[in-house]
DNA sequence: ATAGCCTGGTAACTTAAGTCACCAGATAAA
DNA sequence: TTTATCTGGTGACTTAAGTTACCAGGCTAT
């Protein structure tokens, strides 16, 4: 295993001798909850390794929003922990994930001290609100066949693989829909030749 | 016309010296654009008076995101400032609108010596995030007759008046809808007894 | 005044998606 | 082995919404 040193390179050697300190290292094993809606926030995750999915839910239905990959952190907690409330989403670790956890109640003094903790949240926030931007403009102009392979495209992308091992069930789930819709929509990608479904899993073409 | 310090009342002096000194006031008409999509952005507006309008847009079709309201600012143009990228959303003036206009060269330099505006914005990109996400949840699980109500009494509350002024065209618009199929739902709503329709406008009951 | 536009209404049709009911093959558990 | 569970497929149906093609009333500009 690296050490915080290696991870965090580019950093100001003070941040870093504060995160050794406060921060604490703890490992996620594949699927564990890392956030609960309506949780509240005692430490913001920062990812080392690995990757965490974050979802929203509305009445037993949920939807993908992103992945905080390497380098990233979850600004929902972020802000959640900042002001203290409530989680509006939730999240779990996608593979195993080594995450950094932040002690909210140092946040506030390290966003003022450190102005790249400051930066990489602005960034983050950015970079999130875009990414949902782009998933209402799906919602609202797209059909189910253009967000699933935009999905699966995407978690090609995320995996670094261009067969993903995953089931027609989680993919409605994180579409927001319903099995057999996704049944339906995924035959007619791959009649398109867009994709190719094996034994268990799917090849993105 | 009330002065900065009014306005800005509750901000550090030495800030409200930096924007008199810095900032510039300007008004804008009812329905002027005030940011183009794609655009780069110099100057970041605070809203003094008057609300501005943010939308989204993809191929043709527009949805309106949110007002920015007296005491807020706009995170997109925020961002774009900041990092020099291009604005992905458009916004104009709802009615008239006082704006301070901050200039971005301006903005790194503020945010880590006045911590209030760093917290604005943090919070602006939270209230809008969170604002996105229900967005996202009305258009994945709710139908456009709940959209559409919840966008009239949004639209009420923001105009302080049970009675709107506006053309069902308008609505479709800032819905992402047609128009006839507005006309439709709101019929609907008219004998659910949610809402009157008058003649050049809407009561909400 | 009248021609032209803006507005809202409406019927008929199409389509994407959600729902229901069920089936068959694969896999795991007893 | 035999049962139970998980997985994907499929046909039939329903529904919300988008689309097309009109029409009528009101407003406005010449």
């Amino acid at each position: 295993m690296r050490t915080l040193q290696q991870y965090l390179q580019g950093l100001p050697p003070e941040f870093i001798d504060q995160l050794e300190t406060y921060g604490i290292v703890k490992d996620f094993s594949a699927q564990t909850e890392i956030l609960r809606e309506g949780q509240y926030v005692k430490y913001v995750p920062l990812v080392l390794e690995g990757a965490v999915k974050v979802f929203t839910r509305h009445e037993e239905k949920e939807l993908l929003l992103y992945y905080i990959e390497s380098g990233e952190s979850c600004i929902m907690s972020f802000n959640a922990g900042l002001k203290s409330t409530a989680s509006k989403v939730f999240a779990i670790a996608d593979e195993n994930a080594l995450l950094l956890l932040l002690p909210v109640e140092k946040l506030h003094e390290w966003v003022i001290s450190f102005p790249s903790l400051n930066e990489l949240f602005f960034n983050l926030y950015d970079q999130r609100y875009a990414s949902l931007l782009d998933t209402i403009n799906h919602l609202l102009y797209s059909r189910l066949d253009q967000r699933l392979y935009n999905y699966l495209q995407e978690t090609a992308r995320q995996k670094n693989s261009k067969v993903i091992n995953i089931r027609h069930r989680q993919m409605a789930a994180e579409l927001g829909t319903a099995r057999e819709v996704i049944s339906r929509v995924m035959k007619k990608l791959e009649q398109e030749g867009k994709v190719k479904q094996l034994q268990g899993g799917i090849e993105i073409l």
